[in-house]
RNA sequence: GGGUCGCUAGCUCAACCUGGCAGAGCAACGGACUCUUAAUCCGCAGGUUCAGGGUUCGAAUCCCUGGCGACCCA
């Protein structure tokens, strides 16, 4: 290697902006257009096809005593990430999708210029390597290079290799980068496939059929909250990105799907917070002949599969705590974990003002709006909901605060409405479905009053799916999992944006 | 929206409190080395200290404004 220039440089200067300004880059950019000009595509196609992966290697040959060949030629291929080069020997490292593999270089394989082209390798290249399963003198497992191909030229250098790329706003914004060189990141986006692909399962085997329901819609229902605004250019109308699959989902029961669910991203148009991202993925279940009890072993079922099959024990870490996945569950009313941990006895039938009283008394103010209903569910959440570390099903929500949810069978101020908590925070929602088109449109009308007071997250009316319901929805049970959540919790990681790959961020400065 | 903290070489971090030549390790580059495992050894190079403004003889450092991020609160 040299700093003489070369012929093309001026043009490759030209076309390559940032890379020819500064000299990590610039080096690998030169030493780009020498191998073009040595013959070499530092992009060939469909060079090297690999039969080999390194977890294979590793899982065949665990126990080779050190020096040791098998006789057997194998192909790997990956990134290049490490390098120990003593000379006439050089030690590689490839990185693959499985894991990592050495590969030991040197003359007698490779012969005097293939040793010295390895050498002259940049770290980040992705390379094919072919030779003899060995091991070493001192025992690691490698790959007696006979012959290897440069793959995919890398331009830019990779982090540190010990202590990988660690900036947080880097690691997101590079989520690239940040696979490539950190272990943890990789396990928690293969956790996260996991999950979603044993919920799947589950529901799949329990009889539900998988459907996908608009996104872009006319009116945006189901949950209570803000939604992304768009625009249909050829209609000229203004769209709405989807807050929930719930009331698609409650149609397709009209139509007769007895079991069905979705499981795909849902967008709130709410702030960033290490528990919020603005689109997230909701897993959304409706079964008929159900009611909320059913829907409780459901879940319980579901997630205790899911458990199984992605961590393999029951017991999970998380943030310093352990959270104990096996079955049965506690259930507590919410009204009664309200008093168990504030003493404050609330009645679902309470006059407002007294429940406001009460609720001022634990520091929760309430607002004007709020009725008795909404006021609880304040002081649940402040209060309450913090506190519940293991699994809990807490039921029995008021009925101020769930316009979807069919009344109580007993208590007409409540509803058949549960949330299971884990680690203090809400994993799963869930309900007796509403299927009374009359008092669907009442609760509509509910909240079509509070949101022409000023709160922007009540529910509109959505006439079509009243329309449906007038058709007859048989009785059901509906639920949804926030399956970022449940990543979350599977891979002890207290932001949202650990197991969300490309996390929306604010733009770069 | 408010508060606290952070942003220094490609990466990981010092120097900031107490203003006085901006440093180390890894990566890179030149060299030595046929069994390394964060290889080792010798040498060399690398900076818009997030941006802008202010104070000062002098600012990475102190002050102000802004940007991005983390955490807490709403």
């Amino acid at each position: 290697m040299n700093d003489d220039t070369h012929p093309g440089d001026e043009r490759l200067l030209e076309d390559s902006g940032e890379l020819a300004a500064h000299p990590l880059t610039r080096r690998r950019l030169e030493k780009l257009e020498r191998l073009r000009e040595a013959g070499i595509d530092p992009y060939p196609v469909a060079a090297f096809a690999p039969d080999a992966t390194a977890a294979a290697l590793h899982d065949e040959y665990p126990d080779l005593p050190p020096d040791t060949g098998t006789g057997r030629t194998v192909r790997v291929a990956g990134r290049l990430v490490g390098r120990r080069d003593l000379g006439r020997l050089v030690f590689g490292v490839l990185q693959d999708a499985t894991g990592r593999i050495q590969v030991f270089a040197h003359e007698a394989g490779l012969g005097p210029e293939g040793l010295t082209a390895f050498g002259e390798l940049d770290l980040g290249d992705w390379i094919g390597v072919e030779g003899e399963v060995v091991t070493t003198r001192r025992g690691e497992l490698s790959v007696a290079a006979t012959r290897f191909v440069l793959l995919a030229k890398a331009l830019r250098p990779l982090p540190e290799k010990w202590h990988g790329l660690q900036d947080v706003e880097e690691r997101h914004r590079r989520r690239y980068v940040d696979l490539i060189v950190n272990e943890r990141s990789r396990r928690t986006a293969v956790t996260r496939s996991l999950v979603v692909r044993a919920l799947r399962r589950a529901f799949d085997r329990r009889g539900f059929l998988e459907v996908e329901t608009p996104i872009l819609q006319l009116q945006a229902g189901g949950a209570l909250a803000r939604p992304f605004v768009t625009h249909h250019n050829a209609l000229d109308l203004d769209m709405y990105l989807r807050i929930a699959e719930e009331l698609h989902l409650k149609r397709l029961v009209v139509g007769g799907i007895e079991r069905v669910y979705e499981l795909g991203r849902v967008f709130r148009n709410e702030g960033l917070s290490p528990r919020h991202n603005p689109e997230f993925t909701m897993l959304e279940a409706y079964l008929a002949y159900a009611d909320y009890f059913d829907v409780m072993a459901l879940v319980e079922n579901v997630l205790v599969e899911v458990v199984d099959e992605v961590v393999g024990t029951r017991v999970v870490a998380y943030q310093g705590a352990e959270v104990d996945w096996s079955p049965p569950w506690r259930r507590v009313r919410m009204l009664e974990a309200i008093e168990e941990v504030t003493g404050v006895a609330f009645e679902a039938d309470m006059d407002r003002d007294e429940a406001a009283r009460l609720a001022a008394g634990l520091g929760v103010e309430a607002e004007g709006g709020w009725g008795t209903g909404k006021i609880v569910n304040e002081v649940f959440e402040e209060h309450v909901e913090a506190t519940l570390v293991q699994p809990t099903f807490v039921y029995d929500y008021p009925r101020e605060i769930s316009p979807l949810a069919r009344a109580h069978r007993e208590v007409p101020e409540l509803t058949e409405r549960f949330e299971l908590i884990v680690a203090g925070r809400e994993l799963a929602n869930a309900f007796t479905e509403l299927n009374d088109p009359l008092e669907q449109r009442r609760r509509f009308e509910e909240q079509a009053r509070a949101r022409a007071a000023g709160d922007e997250e009540a529910h509109a009316v959505d006439e079509d799916f009243l329309r449906a319901l007038e058709y007859g929805m048989p009785p059901t049970g509906g639920l949804g999992i926030g399956v970022d959540r449940l990543v979350m919790l599977l891979t002890d990681q207290a932001n949202i944006r650990e197991v969300i790959l490309f996390p929306a961020m604010r733009p770069e400065a």
